[in-house]
DNA sequence: TCAATGCTGTGCATTGGTGCACAAGGTGGC
DNA sequence: GCCACCTTGTGCACCAATGCACAGCATTGA
């Protein structure tokens, strides 16, 4: 059977409660023949008179005061969720997620601490994985990537800062090893690799045309992994600068490179970049940033 | 601020449901095109995103999830209202509202309460009052009218009976005060007589021109208070036919005529005139008027 | 009793919404 | 890796819903 039409819905609501056509139309904003039109169509779909026709107006039969009832309650519903809805663009509140590289979580978290507490009403959510997070199937509000600039048509990048990265290696590995002097020593050595030859890492991609593959003895997936790794001793492996400043264990073997850096880029969907909780969260991100070691 | 259209939130509504365009138009019946309008016109006017857009669909925000759930409460409302009203024209349930003019009480009543017990859905309302009520005010269903055939447009008039109209007076009367052989003798005799000039009962009008206006004894409004006071032997008066043959207490003193004869009208609004309630009452009324006393 | 007011109802011109056709892009299966 | 399918998005033609003007009617007040 054939639903009615909402606003033919709404329409012969005002009427019931207005108790004219005329009220109805200048509620509404329509001209009255419009809702005469509604409520015929709208009786003919239900079968039913809704209203008592009459000079002085329109006069709900039962069947229009069920309606008034009921649409009563869906005005007010309504209302509720349109204002809702519209503070919601302009207030920080709800949910936050924001999605990043592994790896970086030291730095994003303590953000996202203080940012929670500067707007009590948000619940953050942040989002580490492997995979990549789609911002556009509404995933994550922000995204952190790393590499080139990001050039997906409905995203906003704006770049965030950069990632010094060196060759490090922990003080039990030299007592063991030794410290090689230069890059031909390397063959003799012990290295910690992403386990990925996918990986576009520019340090990584050096890594793999500088030492062979026979001198690399522990691979691992996930960034952390491979910093303990290092930390250990298990062998010489790649390290966010800031991180090394913090860890009095790592020796450094070469210093980073500036074709070693890795840009961050801030990520957002453009359908959730203007609105005002976004916002607030990248202002805030790039006051923290500018703290940053690096 | 503008309210959103309710037609455009049915649309959100299913495309948040579905999670695509093209699903929600083709329950909607309506081509994709128009769907992506009324998200376009509901999104400006809330000034929020509700979707954000991919190729595989459309994925809610959390606006669009809000507006989710209040419209599908709203769906399953507007459809039980819609089942209702339909049914409801069919069903014999709810309110009948039935207004007669006053002195057939005792032969409306008894149709009224077995109409009642054979629908017992069915709550019975009887109105009676000097006034007239007014169907195309929605006061009442059904009205039972006396007089001249009613001819008002938006009426449906179907004849019912006629009041067969004499004139009686108690035997406490005529012991007293004797029985007039004709018209020359009213002079003498005391009458009671409806209390309004205005009243166009045609056996009123014959008494207006041709008893003087001394001889009225008693006059009142009611048509109770008018037998009464005939069976209290307070004057000769006017009783439909049908009492005198249940009271044993009146003496015709002039029989009934047909120019005298009031036809009784059943009169329903053209609204409500086609609803199985109201049909069923019809149907019910005529054929308990069948065995009515004539 | 008559004029004034406010309501519904309807034919006609118009505008805004709808459908159509096609393009572009992503996804998944072979 | 390629192709088929499904998705969104847009310009154009068209039709239907709307607005307008006027008629008709009931009610109210003088």
């Amino acid at each position: 059977m054939a639903q009615p039409a909402w606003d033919e819905i709404r329409t012969a609501f005002q009427v019931a409660r207005l108790g004219t056509v005329s009220g109805a139309a200048e509620v509404l904003g329509v001209h009255h023949a419009t809702v005469i039109r509604h409520i015929d169509a709208l009786e003919r779909t239900l079968g039913t008179r809704l209203f008592q026709r009459h000079a002085r107006g329109y006069t709900p039969t039962e069947a229009g005061r069920d309606l008034l009832i009921v649409a009563q309650t869906t005005e007010e519903q309504f209302a509720q969720l349109s204002s809702r809805i519209k503070g919601q663009g302009e207030a920080v509140a709800g949910e936050l997620t924001v999605t990043s590289i592994s790896g970086i979580a030291d730095l994003l978290v303590p953000v996202l601490a203080s940012f929670q507490e500067q707007y009590p009403l948000v619940q953050v959510r942040f989002l580490t994985d492997m995979r990549v997070f789609r911002l556009d199937y509404g995933e994550a509000h922000v995204a952190i990537r790393a590499g080139a600039a990001p050039e997906e048509p409905d995203n906003v990048a704006q770049p965030l800062t950069h990632i010094r990265t060196g060759l490090y290696a922990s003080k039990s590995y030299v007592a063991r090893h030794g410290q090689p002097k230069d890059e031909s020593e390397f063959a003799n050595h012990r290295f910690v690799c992403v386990d990925n030859e996918a990986n576009r890492a520019p340090f990584y991609r050096w890594l793999r045309s500088t030492v062979p593959a026979s001198a690399i003895s522990f691979r691992g997936t996930e960034p952390a992994a491979i910093e303990e790794a290092v930390h250990q001793g298990t062998g010489i492996g790649f390290v966010a600068a800031y991180k090394q400043k913090v860890a009095e264990n790592l020796i450094e073997i070469l210093p980073p490179r500036p074709e070693w850096d890795a840009p961050l880029w801030i990520v957002t969907h453009v359908d959730l970049h203007r609105t005002r909780k976004v916002q607030a969260f990248l202002t805030h991100l790039k006051e923290a940033a500018k703290s940053w070691p690096v």
